[in-house]
DNA sequence: CTAAGATTGAGGATCATTCTCAAAAAGGTC
DNA sequence: GACCTTTTTGAGAATGATCCTCAATCTTAG
């Protein structure tokens, strides 16, 4: 539980500046979301979102966040239950990581790869074109398990 | 396009095997997804599976994938476009693989991971124990890129 | 301060998925 | 083959996460 207070003012400007680059500014509304990824510093879905803060509705909550997506301040997880999950860009926190998914409670928690994994799927990534002219870019790796609270 | 035109003997009997452990039959609709998912050689969404069996009532289908689900026969990936996507499992197919899965368009293929790379992989999911006390048992890779289709 | 434009939020709309339930089909038994 | 029991089917309704609408409110520029 890597509880940090305050968003550093760097990634402030940098969130500032993405939004500015599509005509967007940054609301009290944006900066409680991200405040609120940064100071968790893990993946949350919206209703654990509401719950940390009630003062947000809904409906401009799921707006945002698209926003912040579009701006690629934020980025939305794909995982097996009902609610999408989000968490800061990558570039933003500095942070390349993978993820650990409890398969009893979902929950999802930062993972980081060793340097000899890393270098193994970049390698794939870089390989992948030879499969039925398939041009891969990037890579997504999670861990599939139990979490600390569920066993 | 791996077009593969009969389910083989061994892996029907499986099926049906794996069916009855839940108390489930082997019925013409649960066979007319299994033999187009071992057709197709690739996951599919709902969508693809109604167009390609017209015969297909939705919510059959539905039920049906849900039951096969929970027989292991079938496994739901999880992915960004609207619909969820299910292939054979992997120890049907005695073949573990991971996916290329198209930014464009999403359609999802598979993919084998180099031995190295596998090798890694398993240490990884050894060691991920030490973080914060997770567990885990499995890992799930994506190469996230562009299909020969959409360049 | 004011006008123009962006953002908000309550509620409604959308749509993938799941549920309901009456009809049809599949086994088992004689 | 006919009969009974249980499962499966499929059309349509219900659910629920997400997105949209629009009038009210806030921001910013001038």
């Amino acid at each position: 539980m890597s509880s940090r207070t305050r968003v550093p003012d760097e990634l402030h400007e940098t969130v500032v500046s993405r939004l500015a680059r599509l005509g967007q500014r940054y609301t009290t509304n944006r900066k409680s979301l991200v405040a609120m990824l940064w100071a968790e510093g893990r993946p949350m879905t919206l209703p654990e979102m509401l719950e940390a803060d009630a003062a947000l509705a809904q409906s401009s909550a799921y707006r945002n966040l698209v926003v912040l997506e579009e701006a690629q301040v934020l980025h939305r997880l794909v995982t097996t239950g009902p609610f999408a999950c989000w968490e800061l860009a990558e570039d933003l926190t500095g942070h390349h990581h993978h993820h650990l998914i409890c398969r009893s409670c979902g929950v999802v928690e930062d993972f980081t790869a060793s340097p000899d994994l890393e270098r193994l799927l970049g390698k794939a990534v870089g390989q992948a074109g030879s499969a039925a002219g398939f041009v891969a870019e990037d890579h997504r790796l999670d861990l599939l398990g139990t979490c600390n609270n569920c066993r």
